[in-house]
DNA sequence: TTGACATATTCCGATATAGGAATATAATAG
DNA sequence: CTATTATATTCCTATATCGGAATATGTCAA
């Protein structure tokens, strides 16, 4: 067996740095992939290609514009990614937590 | 060129959900191989391959002890990936803030 | 020293990239 | 209909997987 497809899911998807690139680069505007290449400085296949793997997992939708295609950052897909990731963050707040409680002691010593 | 390895940053790491049920089922514990290849009822190389990856991008820490190696989750390596998806949550939740918005406009006509 | 236990490593095969270059498809203008 | 513009797709190759099976390494106990 090979490793997990990148179009398996958001959390693959979006382990590719230029595809984390591409999602910054759009922000919350509508673009197409002219615009988008453009910011980037890419060559256009290659922009085209990581849009591609970006649409299969749902992370940016895309809309037929004359012979534009218009594609724009689906954030929502990100969400499985913040959920997981989040209840980390106790971990390393943790250690401001008691720095906090340290804090504490050292005021009511003072008075 | 090929695909990003896995041992290169933790987002790759990560992507891989066997290596996040390996986290998940670590949680806050310092835990040896065999603990870990109990609570997850795979096999033994198989769990040292996965933590061998783990441990090369920081994401857990080992001790020996004996002959058995003691491991711990890392978090703090988890904080590239909590920063970089955070500030997309407020894109599912303006929807929700919009909603405030709308429900607290209700209220003004309801009084 | 020998065996038993704990863990890591190697060898294998099938699979999927990512990037570059070339080319195909699609839509519009003239 | 032809040229042009906008975008996608195909073909190629080098490179890492992941899992399974077998085996190696390391450490303790008798």
């Amino acid at each position: 067996m090979a490793r997990t497809p990148t179009t398996h899911d958001p959390f693959n998807a979006v382990a590719e740095p230029k595809r984390r690139q591409v999602l910054a680069v759009m922000g919350t505007e509508e673009l197409s992939v002219n615009e988008i290449v453009e910011r980037l400085g890419w060559n256009q296949p290659s922009v085209s290609k990581h849009l591609g793997v970006l649409k299969q997992v749902g992370l940016v939708s895309e809309r037929r514009v004359g012979r534009q295609r218009m594609y724009r950052v689906n954030a929502e897909r990100l969400r499985p990614i913040f959920d997981w990731v989040t209840p980390f963050e106790q971990f390393w707040n943790e250690r401001f937590d008691r720095l906090d409680i340290v804090l504490q002691e050292m005021q009511k010593k003072d008075k």
